[in-house]
DNA sequence: GTCTATACTTTGATAGAC
DNA sequence: GTCTATCAAAGTATAGAC
C-alpha cells in the first residue's frame, strides 16, 4: 500500500488548482478531496479554519510568488530587463492562457469581500511596480501610469477572453500586443 | 397588503443581478429569494429547471441586449458612429465600472462548461462585429482583428481590475484609453 | 402567480481511530 | 499526518394551498 505524506507547502499548490478551476464557492470540500486525493481529515489538519483559511493561504502564496518573480524585479532591477522578465514569467505562470488568475477570479464576485485587502494589494503592487519600472526606464510618469494599468488589465482580460472563446492563442496575442505597445514607449533602442 | 405580481420579463433582470454579484455557485436559491423578494415557489414557477435554467435564460437575455444595442449596430450601421455608440452603451451597461460582466465571470470557472456555446458565441460575435465595423471604416483587416480582440479583452480586464482595486475610475480610464487608441487607427478626421 | 411546508441531498466541520 | 464516521446546517427541488 502506498501512502503519500504531505507537507503544507506541497498541499497549497494542489488545493490552489482546485480553487482556480472552480472558484471559491464552487470548490466544495468533496471536490477538493476528489481532485487532490487528500481526505477531509488531512485538509482540516493543515487548515483548521477550513475553506476560508485554505483560500487565504492560497492567495498569500500567489502574492508571494508574484512578489518574488515579478514585483521585486520590477521594483529593483534594471527596468527594461525586469519588464522583459515580466512578460516571460506571466506567460509561463498562466501557461500561455490555459490557466486563469485566481485572484482575478476572486475579485469578480463577492468572494472579493472576504479577501479584499489581499486582492487590492496584489493588483495595486503590480500596477505600481510596473509604473515605477517604466518611469525608471525613462517614460513620463503619466504615460507610465496609463501603460501600467492598461497592461495589468489587459493581461486579466486576455486570460478571460481566451477562456471564454476556448482559444488560448488569444492570450498569446494579448501578451505580444501589450509587450509591443509598452516597448514602443521605451526610449532609445526600444522602437 | 401589497402583493407584487411579476412577469418573466421582469424577473430575469432581477435574478440576473444576483448571479452577477455572487457568481453561479454563489447564487443559492435562498440568496436569490432574499435579494429579489421572490419566493422559491415563484422562482420555480418561472424556471422549472431551477438554477441552470435561470442562468441559461439570463445569459440569453444579456446576449440579446448586446445584440440589439451593440452588435447589430456594429454590423449594420455607419461604422464610426456604431463604434462611438459601443463605448457609450458599454459604459452605461456596466455602470461605469460598478457592475461586472456576468458572462465574463461565468467564463472564468467551470460554469463556463455549462454555457460554453453561449459564452463563446457572445465574445466571438462582439469581436467579429467590432472587427467588421473597423474594416468598413477603412482599417486594414489584420489591424482591425487585433484592435477588436484588444478592445473586448481590455473592457473585461478593466472591469475586473476596477473591482479588484475597489476603484471604478480604472474602468473609465480603460474605456477612454481604448477609445482613443481605436480612434487613432480610423482614417480621415479620426487622428 | 403567489406563497409555505416538506423531502431529500450536499455542504462544511468535528471526533476519534490508526 | 492519514483516514472514516458522523452531525448540524444549508443546498436544491417538489407539493399543494390560496
Amino acid at each position: 500500500m502506498t501512502r503519500t505524506v504531505f507537507e503544507k507547502a506541497d498541499v497549497i499548490p494542489l488545493v490552489a488548482e482546485v480553487f482556480r478551476e472552480l472558484g471559491y464557492e464552487g470548490a466544495t470540500m468533496s471536490k477538493i478531496t476528489a481532485r487532490t486525493g487528500l481526505s477531509k481529515g488531512s485538509l482540516y489538519h493543515f487548515f483548521p479554519g477550513g475553506k476560508e483559511e485554505m483560500a487565504a493561504e492560497i492567495v498569500a502564496d500567489v502574492e508571494r510568488w508574484f512578489a518574488k518573480r515579478v514585483f521585486e524585479p520590477l521594483e529593483r532591477d534594471d527596468p527594461k530587463e525586469a519588464i522583459a522578465v515580466m512578460w516571460r514569467e506571466v506567460d509561463a505562470y498562466f501557461r500561455s492562457g490555459q490557466r486563469i488568475c485566481l485572484i482575478g477570479a476572486f475579485a469578480l464576485d463577492e468572494t472579493r469581500d472576504r479577501f479584499a485587502a489581499a486582492i487590492s494589494r496584489y493588483f495595486r503592487r503590480w500596477v505600481d511596480a510596473l509604473q515605477d519600472a517604466l518611469v525608471r526606464a525613462g517614460v513620463p510618469r503619466g504615460t507610465a501610469a496609463k501603460l501600467a494599468e492598461e497592461s495589468v488589465a489587459g493581461i486579466q482580460g486576455g486570460l478571460l477572453l481566451a477562456r471564454g472563446l476556448h482559444d488560448e492563442s488569444v492570450f498569446a496575442r494579448t501578451l505580444a500586443g501589450l509587450e509591443e505597445r509598452v516597448s514602443s514607449y521605451l526610449p532609445k533602442p526600444g522602437r
